[in-house]
Order: C-alpha cells, then structure tokens, then sequence
DNA sequence: GTCGTTAGGTGCTACTGTAGCAACACTTTG
DNA sequence: CAAAGTGTTGCTACAGTAGCACCTAACGAC
C-alpha cells in the first residue's frame, strides 16, 4: 500500500487541502499549521502552491478556503472511467416507486454517494450528501464485508482507538452480509437497507432503502444483481 | 498568485491526479510519465503516493484511476464554507416553472456547476453535469465579467494558443456584462441564460436558463439579485 | 508452451528542491 | 495607540527526492 518511497510533500499538502475541504470556516495558514502540526513557513507555501493551482484561495481576510479547480477535479472524477455514468443511467432503471436508491463507496470509515435518489425523486441523484459512517449504512456493510476482520479491526483500531472491534456488533453484521451475499441494514423507524457491491474492482456498492415486508427481500435482491451486472458488463 | 517557493512535488502529485481525473480510461504509470513528461520512477511514487492516500487505485490490470477518497474530498467541498448549501436551499426557491436554474465556478476556461435544476426538476440541484467552456455559458461570461481584458487575453492565449482574444466576439459579449451588471447569453435555439456573480469574494455566478421574452429580463435580473443577496448575507 | 517486450516497482546514493530561521509588512485586538 | 498575531519572503543547510540500474510480473506474438 505505501510506496517503498513514499513522497512526503504531496501527502502534507494534500493534508492541507483536505483539512480545508473538512473545516467549516475559513483557516489561517498559522491556524491550519497549528491544526496540523505543521511548520507555518511549510504551511503557508504548501497552500500557496495549492492556491497557484486554484485548489484553495483566500478570503477577504487572507484565510484559506478551497478554490474552484476542486470542484472540476471532483466532477471530472464522477465521469472517468465510465462506471459511474453508467451505473446512474442503471440505477435510474432501478427506481421503485418507495424506495430510496443509492450507490457509494467506501474510503477509511466512512461511505460516500455517488448517486442518492429518494423515491419522491427529488434529489435527482445527488451527490451531495455528506458522507456517513460506513457502520451506520447498508452500502458501507456490504463493502466491509469484501474486508477481512483484521482490516476492519485495523481500520477501527486507528479511527477511533476506543473500539477495537469497531461499533458494536459490526462484526457479526459484517459476517451475515459475507453469509448472504448481501448487506441487510436496519436504519431505524422500520426503514432497512439491502445492498451489494458491483463486481470487479470498483470498490462500490449499491442498495436501496425504505420499508419493505421480508417476503420482499429476494426480489430486491435479485434486482439489485441484475443492476450490478449490467454496470460492471463491458463497456 | 506564485508563491515565493512553490513546492514542485506538491504541483507534480496532483497533475498526475488530475489527469486521471480527467482521462476515459486508466493509465499505465509509464503511460502516464509519457503523458506528462516526468520520468517514470518519479511518476510511479507520485501514484503510489496518492493510491495510499485513496485519491487514486489500480485496477485489475495495474493501471491506475481515481479512487474513492476523490470523491469524499469532492462532496466534503461542496458543503466547506457554507455558502454552497446555503445557495442551494436559495436557489431550490428560485425555481420558475420553465427555466434552468444552475450556479457555478469558473476555473481557468470552464464553468464548473454546483447547482443545476431543470425546469422539469429531474435534476435535483445535481453536480454531475461536466465543466463546460466559459465562453459557452451565461454563468461563465458573468464570471469573465470581473476580470481586465488583458486577464482575459493571458487566459485565452495560454488556453488556446490560437484566439488570442477568446473565441470571436468574447471581449464584446464580457463587456456588455460589464455595463448591464449581468450577463445575457443566446445559446441557441431560443435559449437564453441570464446570470451574475454573487458578491463579496466568492467567485461564484448564478444564473437562469430558458426561453423568455425581453420584458421577462428586468424580473429576472432582480430575482437573481435578490437570490444573491441572501447567499452572500453573513450566517 | 517459449521468447521478447513492456510494464510496475525497488534499492542505492547523489543532489537539488525543500525546510526552517530570521525578518518584514500587514492586520487585528485590547 | 501598542502589542500580538498574521501572511509571507530570502537565504542557505540539509534531508527528502530523483534517477539509474535492476528486479519481477504481465502481455502478446509465434
């Protein structure tokens, strides 16, 4: 995973970058120094490189947020590769009439959409929900469950360092969706996730969510499948 | 705009980034050097780098492309500052039952939409829609509004290389925005967009899309003001 | 299957890009 | 207003980086 020679300058700037794109103000470039331990002379010329290249700019009051280049850099990264356009046209087809669509990835701990549809159509496949907990989303299960238990406990072990096994449960949560094939996730008022990762090695999942009786759940699955299949088929 | 020192490393890292970003297929490393023009070890760590970072990955064939944390970093951006969610929520109440409602960015030669809700609402306020050419966009003649000719020469002439002047008719159209305080775009078949940019340090255009006659341009131009208004206000 | 070519990636070490110190101008706070 | 904090620069020492030589892996042609 790391490098045998791993470049140190592109990590702490994208640390900086990241550390903007996380913050809800506007940073200082002693403040984000402070923030991330960082020497504030390196601090500043790292954000001033970023800024050069429109990944960052400054306020007003010469505090650094993130620039208008990261917005293209995230756009042009749902269109790369094609999957993902593909899996939205895919999972336009899928639409139930009450239930929520979704597709994300997994990075570290945390699930991140690509496409978000609620049955109301509303949010017209957004992708502008924050990301979660990976423990507290069906997609996130079904991901987890493509990683080994050390993984997982080595992923919780750093993030949160209190809980070795991660949340309570998630193991065993993580092995019946290993068991199934499927992620079965109950989000709470009676609402429940199914999903499944794509094939391949996308590293993403998809699932729908909503209220359904039991006698549902092999029918959504098998939809589910036929969705996945038709993404990951060549194209 | 260059910093003092800027750091190569940093400049280097994410030009191998965005290329993938911007690229249908995943590249090969050495591919990818060749592209660049770096050399092949450097460009191996580089990638190596940003893989163990999760901003890229490689596929079953070796060759690298975005990965996931891309797209956190992505969505994360898109709620930083607070502005863009609170835009949003004020431009869901600008809908007008025939028109295109969109907000953006102008990075370099292109737009870059943060918002963008079809009349038909099928949209959702979605950020999938591709960066397009400033020139080819209210929002981004709007947004070349604020900078000097000579600003808007030195882009055109490192873009293009051909125009120096941007594409025909571009210094004439940007000097209209200029007097009329927005911008009026054909973009054909009827089509017309009306945009301005948001105030304070923002860099942000808003602008609304559609057939219209004349005597709707005074109406429209006061609601976007209005809608910018409550942006920009202080929260 | 073998062979040749291209690929992704490593170790070593020279070297140059980077980092930190000292200092400056600017801004904010009390 | 003065003091404290800020963003940033120039200089130069040095350590992180780069490139060479080399390895293993993968692919395509025969």
């Amino acid at each position: 995973m790391l490098p045998a020679q791993p470049n140190q300058s592109l990590i702490d700037g994208l640390a900086c970058l990241h550390a903007l794109a996380a913050s809800p103000a506007a940073l200082g470039s002693r403040e984000l120094a402070r923030l991330l331990e960082f020497e504030p002379t390196r601090t500043n010329r790292l954000l001033k490189t970023l800024a050069h290249l429109g990944l960052a700019e400054q306020d007003e009051k010469r505090k650094y947020r993130v620039g208008p280049a990261i917005h293209v850099l995230g756009v042009e990264s749902l269109h790369t590769s094609g999957f993902i356009d593909r899996a939205v046209e895919v999972l336009k087809g899928l639409d139930g009439e009450h239930l929520t669509v979704a597709m994300g990835v997994l990075w570290q701990d945390v699930v991140c959409y690509l496409y978000h549809q609620y049955p109301s159509h509303t949010d017209g496949g957004t992708v502008r929900h924050r990301p979660v907990p990976a423990s507290t989303s069906g997609l996130g299960l079904a991901l987890m469950a493509q990683m080994s238990d050390d993984e997982l406990r080595a992923l919780y072990a750093v993030r949160s360092g209190a809980q070795r096994d991660g949340p309570t449960g998630l193991l065993e949560q993580v092995a019946d969706a290993r068991r199934q094939g499927y992620a079965l996730f109950a989000a709470g008022g009676g609402e429940r996730t199914i999903a499944i990762v794509l094939g391949g090695s996308l590293h993403a999942a998809i699932g729908v969510s909503g209220i359904f009786p039991d006698g549902d759940i092999p029918g959504l699955v098998s939809d589910l499948r036929s969705a996945a299949a038709q993404i990951t088929e060549t194209g």
